[in-house]
RNA sequence: GGCCUCGUGGUGGAAUUGGUAGACACAGCAGACUUAAAAUCUGCGGCCUGUUAUGGGCGUGACGGUUCGAGUCCGUCCGAGGCCA
């Protein structure tokens, strides 16, 4: 008996495949529903990780499993190919970032290959192609047209490292996602997208994204931050200039008694005019610039302040004047940039009040706390009531928010106001290695698109890295253009678009890779939107809040007909393994380690003892990770995919471990042995009828309630299930005794049947398999098994008799046993006499198919 | 700090969504085959008890509650993770 040998067999079905054009989507006529699965595209690094293996097998599974249901299946891939690791490599390694971009996608598309995924290579594409920008920039300029886009001096978040611009989302814990370096804030001139525009819309859109996680949905309304408020305007007693009140924003009006001090943004028209004859307000913007502004920063730092000796006056009392200070806490963003404090409810008022010896007064009390209720070092931000607020007292907060709105707005004193936490989409980015913003500035006629028929502006190829910055910019001619509108001279646009612009269409894309226009609309219209979307949970807020802006404001344009490009979405966990360091606590890879009885040690030197760490997400800095290549070559594809799928439920991280893989491994040597051996031995045709024979109906039974189940599991992505139950009809068809022809023929069927469940997971040994068997062409384009769910209601049932809820006893009875036979058989059965003894029985639930508890 | 998710054997995890807890796998132990090992096959396996059996008690982070019945629903607490602060 020779062993299964996946290095054989693997390259020369993913050959068959391909010469069958097996994956080829077929056109919107051919009469089979459609059905769309994709996954996130990758970012060409040079090599695949297991977090692709993972992420391409669960999308390769339900590509496999749609197809073999009837849909007309789109399933392709491509390259997510801009961006700063190129133009890395580039100044590291002296390659150029096209050049180094383009080897690492052929690495990759091969490792892909040996994976045997069974995706549509002919729309392959690649965001850094002119072919797929060239699009970009027209679409651009249709969002330019639209009204979608802006451009204005704005305070960005600048990376000192990557030295270029950061969207809010960019910035994590006040550092660059990318880079890690602390991020500045610098005042620069910026092209935007106006998402903010479609904040309330996209936010309203959540609720129906039914087949999306619960969580991501959360996410976004998190970050979407909706707020509900009053505006409205504090005089100040002398006006400055032509400032003659604060515009101010508040979520939270009901404490307007409690006011103590107006707060204003070191970026506030009025902080910037009173700087300029006040040198330490000067300096203390400048200090605010220097800390940062970010949320988090916010948060975690100091609350600083500075008195700019102005009052204004209380909207609710004409001689109540309150200070206003300059705060690094108020954000020029968000609101108005101007806010009143109320240090009683806000922790942040009440720390700055605290600091700066301001009055504390509360106004909103716990329900059962008296008026004498006061507020120390912690403000009071739960339920409860008014107080010390004349006109007020005994409202709750929400019915008093709710009474000044209405009031303010009555007599045009404020007005209502929702305000979003999401803000403008920042895409120019100072880089290289992105699509050119298609503009030019001429000293004339100021921002001019660049004509649609010069379209594409593409990258010049001679490009030099030696100075920090952006090469674009220090490039001898390519700049140098004439005004599309004037003719006369003017400079191009030397900014690119952040990369998130290029992944938040190419699912569009995909569906047609039309040669004049983005896309083909007839095509978009009969595949979007995508029916399942699988990929990490780490892009729950940027590329899914970018690709649903996107979607509108290509339907805006003409460009598609839906608004949410992703029906169904799938996120995964992530890849663990065991961190190992030696004893100098430097990261050691697990192929230099060998485990022993209480440990590890050096593989090449058994002397050094190595400390096993946590288990955590593979990264090369820890270099816990385990090359696909090295698996692939060692176990198959087959083995690897089938380990990704096993055991952990795929929304969980799943660890990587030696036992794990060659517990798969081994299992796909005993498939491929109980198939080869049985099979050989089946020199008959299949047969697919109810057998009458009580072993055969036996074995039908439970292959068909394994079609069933893996049906059902494979429906719902829970891939583990669906693994248990192949191993569960394994392992019963590996004890499974045929005693005659009839048996032989359902084993004989139990086999294919098998082989094509496990097909999805494991398509290559399907393959073998199922040629070994005599199965009709290839299984990738067979039809996937009808359960006979008839054949799986049993005769006769095993009832659980319970006693106060307690299990004592089994009972058998006919499938459709009324109440009153049951409760016969069960009163009969020696175990409950014996539970029973003698007591009388108050109550007997009866659950037909269920159960039956007595209760004494 | 707020919101959300999750806590089940030595391990990863099942559990028809309120109805026999621990499917399936990994690791382990015992046996068969073998000169031996590997591979393979068979069996055992939550904990305690001991009248060795189709027995009893306990058992899904902790404590309460609802229910004939709770891993599942509710409340409080503890712990882990995530998002927003």
């Amino acid at each position: 008996m020779s062993r299964y040998n996946p290095s054989e067999t693997e390259p020369g079905w993913q050959a068959r495949w391909e010469d069958a054009h097996c994956f080829t989507a077929l056109d919107a006529d051919c009469g089979k529903p459609k059905y769309y699965v994709l996954e996130m595209f990758p970012y060409p690094s040079g090599r695949v990780h297991m977090g692709h293996v993972r992420n391409y097998s669960m999308g390769d599974v339900v590509a496999r499993f749609k197809k073999s249901q009837g849909f007309n299946v789109l399933h392709p891939m491509g390259w997510d190919a801009f961006g700063m690791p190129a133009e890395n490599a580039a100044i590291e390694k002296k390659t150029h970032p096209a050049r180094w971009t383009h080897e690492n996608i052929d690495a990759m598309r091969g490792q892909l290959k040996r994976l045997g995924l069974s995706i549509d290579w002919s729309r392959e594409l690649a965001t850094c192609d002119p072919s797929y920008y060239v699009h970009e920039q027209a679409m651009f300029l249709d969002f330019l047209d639209a009204g979608l886009v802006d451009r204005r001096e704005s305070i960005v978040n600048w990376d000192p490292v990557d030295q270029t611009v950061l969207a809010n989302e960019q910035v994590i814990d006040g550092k660059g996602w990318r880079s890690g370096a602390p991020v500045e804030q610098r005042q620069l001139t910026q092209w935007f997208l106006k998402i903010s525009d479609h904040a309330e819309e996209l936010l309203d859109a959540l609720p129906d994204l039914e087949r999306w996680p619960e969580k991501v949905r959360l996410m976004q309304t998190n970050w979407i931050g909706r707020s509900q408020g009053l505006q409205c305007r504090f005089e100040l007693q002398q006006a400055v200039g032509a400032i003659d009140a604060l515009e101010v924003y508040t979520t939270r009006p009901d404490t307007f008694y409690g006011a103590s001090f107006c707060a204003i943004s070191p970026d506030h028209p009025l902080a910037i005019q009173l700087a300029e004859d006040n040198q330490a307000l000067q300096e203390f913007r400048a200090e605010c610039a220097r800390r940062g502004t970010s949320e988090s920063d916010i948060e975690a730092g100091e609350k600083l302040g500075f008195d700019t000796g102005l009052k204004v006056r209380h909207p609710l009392d004409d001689d109540w004047l309150l200070p206003v200070y300059v705060a690094n806490f108020v954000l020029m963003g968000y609101g108005t940039g101007a806010i009143f404090a109320c240090p009683a409810h806000d922790q942040r008022d009440l720390d700055f009040a605290r600091k700066y010896d301001l009055p504390v007064r509360a106004v909103v009390r716990p329900k059962d706390a008296g008026d004498d209720f006061t507020v120390d070092k912690e403000a009071y931000t739960g339920e409860g009531v008014l107080f010390n607020s004349p006109g007020l007292d005994g409202l709750t907060p929400e019915a008093a928010q709710e009474k000044l709105i209405a009031d303010f707005a009555a007599d045009g004193r404020g007005e209502k106001r929702i305000n979003y936490r999401l803000r403008d989409w920042g895409i120019s980015r100072q880089r290289y290695w992105g699509c050119p913003i298609p503009i030019v500035h001429c000293p004339d006629c100021g921002t001019v698109p660049v004509a649609r028929e010069a379209l594409p502006v593409e990258l010049p190829e001679d490009i030099s890295f030696d100075k920090p910055g952006n090469p674009l910019d220090h490039h001898p001619s390519w700049k140098h253009t004439s005004c599309p509108s004037c003719g006369g001279e003017a400079v191009r646009e030397t900014d690119t678009f952040d990369t998130f612009i290029d992944s938040s269409w190419y699912y569009a894309r995909f569906t047609e890779l039309a040669d004049n226009a983005p896309t083909d609309l007839a095509a978009a219209d009969y595949w979007l939107p995508v029916d399942q979307y699988i990929g990490g949970i780490e892009h729950a807020i940027l590329h899914l809040l970018y690709a649903r802006f996107y979607a509108r404001a290509m339907e805006k344009t003409g460009h598609l007909s839906v608004k949410e490009p992703f029906d169904g979405l799938f996120t995964q966990g992530m890849v663990c393994h065991e961190t190992y360091s030696d004893k100098d606590g430097k990261w050691v890879a697990p192929e230099d380690i060998t485990r022993t009885e209480d440990g590890a040690v050096l593989a090449n030197d058994p002397s050094q003892t190595i400390s096993i760490g946590g288990v955590e997400k593979m990264s090369k800095s820890k270099k816990n990770v385990v090359d696909p290549d090295d698996i692939i070559a060692q176990y198959g594809a087959d083995t690897a995919r089938w380990f990704m799928l096993s055991d952990s439920p795929p929304e969980r991280d799943v660890q990587w471990t030696q036992d794990g893989i060659e517990g798969a491994w081994r299992f796909v040597q005993r498939l491929w042995r109980i198939i080869s051996e049985t099979g050989s031995q089946l020199d008959l045709p299949a047969s697919a009828d109810r057998p009458a024979g009580d072993d055969a109906m036996a074995l039908y039974r439970v292959t068909h309630k394994a079609i069933q189940d893996v049906t059902q599991d494979l429906e719902g992505l829970a891939f583990n299930r669906g693994v248990a139950r192949i191993y569960e009809l394994t392992n019963h068809i590996g004890g499974f005794k045929p005693a005659d022809d009839e048996a032989r023929a359902v084993l004989k069927q139990s086999l294919l049947h098998l082989v094509h469940l496990f097909s999805p997971m494991m398509p290559h040994l399907a393959e073998s398999c199922w040629a070994l068997l005599g199965g009709e062409g290839l299984v990738a384009q067979a039809a996937w098994p009808q359960a006979d769910s008839d054949a799986l209601v049993e005769d006769e049932i095993t009832l659980p008799v319970q006693i106060n809820g307690k299990r004592r006893a089994e009972i058998s009875v006919p499938r459709d046993a009324d109440k009153g036979m049951i409760e016969k058989v069960v009163m009969a059965e020696p175990q409950v006499e014996k539970f029973l003894d003698g007591q009388t029985v108050k109550k007997c639930i009866i659950v037909p198919g269920r159960i039956v508890n007595l209760v004494i």
